[in-house]
DNA sequence: GTCTATATGTAGATAGAC
DNA sequence: GTCTATCTACATATAGAC
């Protein structure tokens, strides 16, 4: 159960989240936040002492998400074959969203990552949240290149939503992500013989 | 030989790009600018009428570039396969600056393209150079799917270089690099079976 | 806790002397 | 063509009444 304070806490965070996806952190204003979550403007410095603190709050928000997504993921499928290709499935899930504002996650760190700004690192551990499960399933999987492996899959997720993003073409996403399903297929394939 | 305008003209046009591959288009203020370029701030508006005319100046003098560039491989090597190989080397040629900047085209596109801006379209040009090349070049191998392999490339590269950005792993560079060439030799070798 | 009014800085852009 | 001084708008941030 939350108080009201925290409610209007979340309303602000998550109107922020959602813009700093779709506009990035740089073109969204407090103005702009203002009106997605119906919270005055003036309201905020009671909330968070400045913008960088709301932005410390998203990335929070969306690791916690995150990090519940991966744990349900552990819980739902025995083998770790199975959980890799559902973590695949992201691709196609969100396609819509991906082909209009590319990955929340890659997008972030891409921003802030050149501006070399003082959340560059937090932004990055949303990255190391999903690598790390990676090498667990990779290393699961009895690969000891797991973590090699973890970074290819990465990267090759992260070319797909930039292409995707900048062509708004959601048809490459899902031939890409049957390519990525195959290797995943093939990667087995090997251990097996 | 360049006048004394075209000179200055230029001179801007360079340090813009330099800043808004390092620093991204939103975060590069005309102050900024000025003391890169050693021009003033107010002169500025005597070369250009907006920010965004400097862009659109920026994304010319690049588009330009790659072209030639394109045509100097053309030009250099004889067979498609020798280009290709080539064209990846640009990857760990440019390996420094990508691990601290990530891809001038694909940051630039990134940026530009979750906030609908209004050069999205010539920033993605930039892309269809490249796109449109890698096509001809995998067309030449006889392949009848080159748009889907120029873009399946497209994707590797710029997966690696968000990634190789992200971790600022230079070695991720140049493991990934090594992979796309294998994968290009291996493409030939099925065609030739 | 909430809201309005306002401070302060800096962005892009302009005017006009030289 | 070049430069300084300045405008206007809007960004983040603050103060203080309620």
């Amino acid at each position: 159960m939350l108080n009201k304070a925290e409610k209007n806490r979340n309303q602000i965070v998550n109107a922020a989240s959602k813009l700093f996806y779709r506009q990035g952190y740089e073109y969204t204003s407090f103005t702009d936040i203002a009106s997605e979550s119906g919270i005055p403007r003036g309201n905020f410095y009671y909330y968070f002492k400045t913008k960088e603190d709301i932005l410390d709050a998203v990335i929070g928000t969306r690791k916690d998400n995150f990090r519940k997504l991966l744990d349900s993921w552990n819980t739902e499928f025995a083998t770790p074959l199975e959980r890799l290709h559902r973590s695949l499935n992201m691709l196609k899930n969100s396609e819509p969203e991906v082909i209009r504002y590319g990955c929340p996650m890659g997008t972030l760190n891409t921003e802030l990552g050149k501006a070399d700004h003082p959340h560059r690192d937090d932004a990055r551990a949303m990255f190391d949240l999903f690598r790390n499960w990676l090498v667990e399933q990779f290393q699961a999987l009895g690969r000891d290149d797991a973590d090699q492996l973890a970074m290819h899959l990465l990267a090759r997720t992260q070319g797909i939503t930039v292409i995707a993003h900048t062509y708004r073409d959601p048809e490459f996403i899902h031939r890409e992500a049957e390519r990525l399903h195959q290797w995943l297929d093939s990667l087995v394939a090997d251990y097996q013989q």
